[in-house]
DNA sequence: AAGTGGTCTAGACCACCGC
DNA sequence: CGGTGGTCTAGACCACTTT
């Protein structure tokens, strides 16, 4: 128990923080705790210094220190308990699904992505195309169809839905920057997204573009993203080869 | 403009919190401003009074007021744009996807669960089960199998591994109690999981007990649950008839 | 009783946005 | 420029857990 306490402090000891940098005082600090961690010179199980005296040894106030603490716990690193103490609940980080495209996740990877355009143009949209934009049904719609490759294998089959006007670029542009930067440099921020996750037997023209038998097991991923204002911006259809791709994610309780 | 404020308004001066009440003051305003936003009273993309004007009405702190929005805006309610102000940008409320078990997920939702036991017991770990628990090779694990239905019809087939001594049940316990209360009411608390989320093809006994086709897509959902020591409590494989259930959930920007 | 995290306050200063 | 949210402080009191 000492020795444990000791050990701990001489790693927490390490930590300082930069107060002339513009990165906030709170990131700073979970930065720095989350590399302990990462690095398990504080290991899974180990508990941290009490938040009041961890404060004043790096020379920020409590909320500070709470919020940096907070930080970490709701990324499933750290688990707090009144009365007792915080302790680090694992090492390994795992990402949680978020916000990203398919192509960054696979860069990020190391694999390298590449995007095959096989079609994109204005339709007419369809009544579940429409409902997911909220538009009248029947107006037309920007549809974008594009087969995601990683090592030169087929991973994906992505069908995108856009409002009219939302990205106006040339179809090649689609194959080398990915749909979510170009809804981004259009000015729209996306803050929320809605995904359903499900599973479906490949048809046979689906399969033969990604490779794989009639009747595969795939991945289907449905979502639709909103914009700052609530306006649904970007409606997707994609199917992923279950052999070669997985969902990731890390529920922390609340 | 002003119509539109004035509402806000309105809707606002309704807002009251009780100091005597137990439940935190952030989490009443938060409440109270869900609900509004649910029933619509602020519709998606109506704009909230400015957090320190707001915070002064409901005779509460800047830092409270802060800290009910920032709730909202983690669940995807709100949207804050620095320099602008504080917009809601959608009233249906999704639940993103959560640490309950299926069982709680299909009564909520109003549909009749039932669970059958096959099988329940101590077996030689595989290597599978072993890493994921973090336990040496062959030692002696707890399997439980079981088969979920809703409504008569069958949804998923759940295989869970657990350390030896975690629960300690007569088996039939298990079709009328979820895994997650057992492992709880042992005095475990369950905060982290990874969960991975794929597909397969039903192989043909697992497609007889779904009442499915032999080669059906199914979601197959991995999972491994950690304890607040960071000790793998429980390992499970499931898999769902894609057909019947899918998963849902809500991405929100960090 | 001692120690921990949980909540709340009143105020300060800064950074960004739009006019 | 004024208005907004973002950060940070120093301190208070409370609730829970362990000894």
């Amino acid at each position: 128990m000492t020795e444990s306490s000791l050990t701990v402090d001489a790693v927490v000891s390490r930590l300082s923080v930069d107060r002339s940098s513009p990165v906030p005082l709170y990131f700073q600090v979970a930065q720095e705790l989350q590399r302990l961690i990462d690095t398990e010179a504080l290991p899974a199980g180990s508990r941290l210094t009490n938040e009041i005296e961890f404060a004043d040894r790096l020379g920020v106030s409590r909320p500070t220190m709470r919020r940096a603490i907070q930080y970490l716990v709701d990324r499933g690193l750290l688990v707090r308990k009144r009365g007792v103490g915080t302790q680090v609940v694992r090492s390994q980080v795992n990402r949680s699904l978020e916000l990203t495209s398919l192509y960054d996740d696979l860069e990020k990877a190391g694999r390298k992505p590449r995007t095959e355009v096989l079609s994109s143009g204005m339709v007419p949209a369809g009544e579940e195309e429409a409902t997911a934009l909220g538009l009248p049904p029947g107006s037309e719609v920007f549809e974008l169809r594009r087969l995601r490759y990683a090592d030169d294998e087929p991973i994906a089959l992505m069908t995108n839905y856009l409002p009219p006007g939302v990205v106006d670029v040339e179809p090649e542009v689609f194959a080398t920057t990915g749909l979510y930067e170009l809804i981004r440099a259009a000015g729209y921020r996306i803050r929320v997204a809605d995904q359903v996750i499900g599973a479906t037997n490949a048809p046979s023209d689906i399969a033969a573009l990604l490779h794989e038998k009639k009747g595969a097991a795939l991945i289907t991923m449905r979502r639709v993203a909103y914009d700052d204002e609530g306006a649904a911006v970007e409606y997707g259809t994609h199917v992923y080869r279950s052999s070669r791709y997985s969902f990731s994610l890390t529920l922390v309780e609340r």
